[in-house]
DNA sequence: AACGGATATTGAACTTGTTCAATTTTTTTC
DNA sequence: GAAAAAAATTGAACAAGTTCAATATCCGTT
């Protein structure tokens, strides 16, 4: 049952059945439906998640009301307001169910309880952070260098899985532009084949 | 004489003199003089780097030809390409001196040794890659929220030793547009007061 | 002091992306 | 299965930011 955690976990460090089984003994399943939210902006993240189905955006709200999407997670990805959860303080993201879905969640406590029992799970979520962050390096630069439509098209080749569960709407919150100039690019892309 | 390093990391955590000792001694001092590479485009980043005087940019080359700033590093700040350093892979980001400075630099074989040695090194850096992961999701809101001219004077506002020690070709490069836009955000700025 | 090189400014024409409003299409919900 | 709600498309006017080219200024080096 929590068989895709394990398989999640053994790919970034080596663990023995006993060690992976006594960390993945501290998470509890919960669901959470459609639309309805693992986080609301401005409460503190009580849980981190690792969703076994489904599919979540975690967003911001700006000042205007325009929803950024900072990163979508289905099955196999992790949730939570790190700087929320770790520091225990009000978060500024959101994060909302966009299909019914199952999650996997361990609580502040019980995490930094499997920190001070266990120093590999300090190693596994070192490196877990390090690659979130090589990878968020890469979007800052491509956002800074790229259309547009070039993140579009990178995008469906990055995630054709999650291209077509989601709206075009929260692709564009993801892309950084208007849902209309996304439909415009779109347009633009059929015409040319 | 490594007293900004102890300082540094005991802002993060708690350690005792012994063990800072222990933990710093395994950094080498260098200098590298201005617009002297630390880290080249598609080189493995050997060394990690502490900055005890000085100034750096941490960029990237697209493919046009154009530099992007993924952040500066003056006294006080860490430099590496995490990727190409912890992989041991080939850097898409190069690190260049932007006055004449000087590091405090550790290998990835003594990194690793105090890695096994110490278990609070892990949590340093553990701690340490949360926050600035934590930073990049600020950042990469605002570029996805904000205007150029609203993100120029957040930058002033933010880093304000930073902001007259670097051209402006340089904060443009950080801010995602043009140096010559930069400059007309400027003028429009000046007018305004 | 003078030279060369990088940095900064400005304007004009252009491209990219936004905003608003109207219409159609698709999906949810009861 | 109908009604309502959400999502997608389109066009027109506008705003934000780029590109190119010319000129001016600052700075480091000899």
């Amino acid at each position: 049952m929590h068989s895709l955690l394990k398989e999640n976990i053994a790919r970034h460090i080596a663990m023995t059945e006993e060690e992976l089984q006594q960390f993945c003994s501290l998470f509890t399943p919960v669901t959470v439906k459609r639309k309805e939210h693992f986080l609301r902006e401005g409460r503190v993240c009580q849980h981190e998640g690792f969703v076994t189905k489904g599919l979540f955006r975690i967003y911001h709200l700006d000042n205007a009301g325009v929803e950024h999407v900072l990163y979508f997670a289905a099955e196999d990805w992790w949730i939570t307001d790190i700087d929320s959860f770790t520091n225990q303080r009000p978060s500024d993201l959101a994060i909302e169910a966009l299909e019914d879905s199952e999650l996997l969640i361990i609580s502040k406590k019980n995490k930094d309880f499997a920190f001070e029992q266990q120093p590999k799970i300090e190693k596994l979520f070192r490196i877990m952070t390090q690659k979130t962050h090589v990878a968020l390096q890469r979007r800052m630069i491509d956002n800074l260098s790229k259309t547009a439509e070039q993140r579009y098209q990178d995008f469906i080749a990055k995630y054709p899985q999650l291209y077509n569960r989601l709206s075009n709407i929260q692709i564009s919150a993801y892309l950084g532009i208007s849902h209309e100039f996304l439909s415009k690019i779109r347009k633009k892309m059929a015409a040319k084949r």
